[in-house]
DNA sequence: TTAACTTAGTTTATTGGATAGACAAACTAA
DNA sequence: TTAGTTTGTCTATCCAATAAACTAAGTTAA
């Protein structure tokens, strides 16, 4: 068994991160605003202060406003203490971001993806992550972590376990990369990293239970529940878009019948918009603006199955909010009435009252974000627990 | 905000739990190997052993057996120093139990509903609870709480918004029972507690991550997650009777169409038995076991659509169980085959390497020794948090 | 200008846990 | 008997949080 036990350095790790929660929120914020609001005594404030001091993780920036008294010293998390890299990793692209410990983007790199061939994936991704390490400023703690959003099942030990559309099978991406640059790797799949890319910098900041919807070639989705990441039992779930929605429907390639992005995702619209003649999302979409009446009904098709699985994850999870992400958000105009309909038709009243239906704010940049979150959260975590 | 700060109180109560949790699952044992166990000091647990015999909840059993020193004293449980009431609230009968705090049954009490009014069977309810208190022992904690589980939806506050087949809206139970026995009260879901009841005395005992799909007139779920209940964001989650598994199906009270628990209740089952001229379970039972062939075909079907909604709760949550219970568990032997091949078959490989297909071993009992369990770990949480 | 009052942050003595190590008690084995 | 082992308690020490006293640095009103 082995539970933790307490003692007080236990003690001493949880008043730390409670100070550091409270400079990272509320900055820029004085000791005694800290000690107020948090009930921590004003000498225990300032000893913790001066440890993250010493720890080069906050600084003063000078005096506040007097209230009748003597000025307060004001403190701020020192962003630039360290830096993050954050990859999505898709089909046919690869997209990195440095980012400093706020999240705030120092440098950003597009690239498409050479060849799928696991190797030769695997170098060129290396490649863009060295580029972006030579283009962080020197700080005291350095490239603190990278994180790597992936098209596919990822167990937690980060090892890919499939990822259907680059025909990959048990690629122990995490082992390779922390091999390689001896730094703190997460490998997660691309719809967890986007939900806590919307979670933290995007349309869902502030929301505490989100449930992230990628709408891709297939559907993956990302929970993010009491702020944190739902990983199923054994360290992966979220394979909502198997979740059958026509018990008789078509047979889907995981075995299963009627799954859901068998009837929502980019997939099945190009497969619905082939007899029209079109191959690709970009040319329905003008098409779509153009007005075409047969464009605009697929669209409607699509959303209305939106809606249908979407009602069902309304009904499991009660969420205070759903965001719909990844490529398909770009149909927003022509999907939303449908799906909207859709999701308040079927959804349970007691949970409609709540859960709010969104659309991602950074577009195709949720999850790559997300991922450099992940490195930012995973520092933050080895912080506290020192 | 305001988050919890840590002192040196905190720890003895995080050590103080440690060790009850030590003694909860091993005894009898000695204080030399909790020590050992738990990495405590010998000093220091010997101080919180001392504490917890004080406060009546251990005791020391005698010696045991020397391995070539002095005799270790060896502690265990007092399972006798409180008791916990669990009512099973059913749409037309009340099933009430009387535990020790290691939920060994005392005094069990069933009788019919008479009246589904409110006040009504509040009133009978309270009856059959204060009856259960009559025959508690007299011990150091008395009456710890008393748990109900009901069929309708609970809200955090232990209010049932609605119970369908009760016709119930808006009772505020938890309330009513508080003012009348001044006792902490658990209200929840009867799926919630028949998942609590299995997994800590049923089929899921020691289980970590489990879901018990409770098939009676409709369908509920309760789940446990990481050993606890898992609740939606807003308190209330596992109704996952109305997840959709025809997204064109038959239309639900509930406003959704092709929800679960229309092709895979009892009461689905009954309307499908109708034209055969049978009216209820129990004679489709009898039918089944004398090898009636379109009874046989009816479970089969009944078993076929349970686990398209189990392959889909295994793929959205790949937990290491799926525990079937209530009423239905009953046609286990008819129902099994159909169940656990559709499932084999639709969902995801990676998720069924672990998961397995269990039927409730409390059978009627699960709920209501559900509700105990609860008042049993209310009664432990609040011993911890002093 | 001064005295009275406020507020911010530090210093000091105290409290209450956990701990290592010494110790006593009780046992085994030779 | 004697040496060694195991259990459990006792004692001195450490360390983090805390209350209260204190210093620093401001405002306000007469």
């Amino acid at each position: 068994m082995t539970t933790k036990t307490g003692d007080q350095a236990l003690i001493k790790r949880i008043n730390t991160a409670i100070v550091l929660e409270y400079i990272l929120r509320g900055s820029p914020l004085s000791r005694a605003q800290i000690s107020e609001q948090s009930g921590l005594n004003k000498a225990t404030v300032s000893s913790l202060v001066q440890d993250l001091i010493d720890g080069a993780l906050v600084q003063e920036i000078g005096t506040g406003q007097s209230s009748g008294g003597r000025k307060p010293v004001l403190l701020e998390f020192v962003a630039s203490s360290g830096y993050a890299v954050g990859i999505d990793l898709g089909v046919n692209y690869i997209r990195g971001v440095l980012t400093d410990l706020r999240g705030n983007v120092v440098a950003e790199r597009t690239s498409a993806l050479r060849l799928t061939e696991p190797n030769a994936a695997v170098d060129q991704l290396c490649g863009c992550i060295e580029h972006l390490m030579t283009e962080a400023p020197s700080s005291p703690y350095g490239i603190v972590g990278i994180g790597v959003g992936v098209p596919g099942l990822v167990d937690d030990n980060g090892t890919i376990l499939f990822a259907p559309n680059l025909q990959w099978r048990d690629i122990p991406l995490q082992r390779l990369l922390t091999e390689k640059f001896s730094l703190p790797i997460t490998i997660d799949n691309e719809a967890n990293m986007g939900a806590l890319g919307e979670q933290k910098y995007g349309v869902g900041r502030s929301i505490n239970n989100l449930i992230y919807v990628s709408v891709g070639i297939g559907i993956g989705t990302g929970l993010i529940l009491h702020k944190s990441l739902y990983k199923g039992a054994s360290g992966f779930s979220g394979e909502m878009g198997h979740l059958s929605v026509e018990a008789h429907g078509k047979s889907c390639t995981c075995g299963n019948r009627g799954c859901w992005e068998m009837y929502a995702s980019e997939q099945a619209l190009l497969e619905q918009a082939a007899p029209l003649g079109f191959e690709d999302l970009e040319s329905l979409l003008v098409a779509a603006s153009s007005g075409r009446q047969d464009v605009l009904e697929l669209f409607s098709n699509i959303g209305e199955y939106l809606g249908v699985g979407i009602a069902n994850i309304v009904n499991v999870f009660n969420p205070d909010a759903v965001v719909i992400g990844n490529r398909m958000s770009q149909a927003r105009p022509w999907l939303e009435n449908a799906l909207r309909q859709t999701v308040v038709q079927r959804a349970l009243g007691f949970h409609l009252r709540k859960v709010q239906l969104l659309f991602a704010e950074l577009g195709e940049r949720s999850s790559m974000m997300g991922a450099a979150e992940m490195a930012i959260a995973g520092f933050f975590a080895r912080v506290k627990a020192t």
